[in-house]
DNA sequence: GTTTAATTGCAACTTTGTTGCATTATTTGT
DNA sequence: ACAAATAATGCAACAAAGTTGCAATTAAAC
């Protein structure tokens, strides 16, 4: 649990206002270690009830100013996991995204910029700007 | 426009029925350089009709015999597209899948064995079985 | 404290895709 | 070429995730 005026300040680096709905939620995200999807948020939120519309909004505000990004499911659902590793800023194309085909947990594994692949179509006109690695398999929990 | 023989000869070595659904549906997938959605199949088809569900479920019969795969879009619809490359099977691992930012076309780019990521990952317990390369950026014909 | 602008909650709605079931078409064997 | 068995099709109704509009509330700045 941390404490709500350290998650109010990370709000306000964002530019984001410290309302309660979004300090819930934030801490719910910096408590886990995998993407969450809406009705995982909702179901780790107890006492306090949250409207749906109003968590899809914060996540998206969250999103749209680079606290968090989001992943789709195999399912198609958006996760969201925070752009913070042990509080530093991590870019969104600094890591992999590996699914547990088993838990079907979603892990935002760090990557070197060194670790990039070498696609053969550079000069077919395709210019790459960014990319996702999706990687698949079994994660810890699950071994 | 592939010859319907042609087409029924392809759906019978995956094990399918040649019904006329599934060559027309199939004709259009051949013709197409990037996958293509359930609403962009429905476009290409002009005197013939098809029943949305009847597309649905031909799409699910060619990804469930290898025929095709599937990959969604940045919508989170799903683009379909086949597993074959003049007239020879291609592994679903064996490419990248390169997202326009510009006109949200997805191709299927070749890819080698060789072009892989190296993920400093495995020790941790992540056993990788399979992957999907989302390269995002512009593609030849927004350039 | 007041003001102002952003955020919230509620209801209704949209979009994509799925399920059940009766009808129709394809294949196989003769 | 024809009949029987089996799989595919079309229709209607439904499901799940997420979005939009709007009035009421709350946070931040002064």
């Amino acid at each position: 649990m941390t404490s709500d005026k350290k998650l109010k300040d990370i709000l306000h680096q964002y530019g984001l206002k410290g309302t309660t709905a979004r300090i819930i939620v934030l801490d719910v995200l910096v408590q886990s270690q995998v993407a969450l999807s809406h009705a995982d948020i909702l179901s780790r939120i107890h006492g306090e009830d949250l409207d749906k519309v109003t968590l899809y909004r914060t996540l998206s505000s969250f999103v749209s100013v680079g606290l968090a990004h989001k992943v789709a499911n195999e399912d198609r659902n958006w996760l969201y996991a925070l752009l913070l590793q042990n509080n530093r800023r991590v870019g969104i194309d600094d890591h992999a995204h590996f699914i547990c085909d088993q838990c079907e947990r979603i892990y935002c594994l760090p990557m070197d910029a060194e670790d990039t692949i070498s696609v053969p179509v550079m000069d077919n006109g395709f210019v790459i700007r960014s990319h996702e690695y999706r990687l698949h398999g079994t994660c810890p929990e699950c071994n």
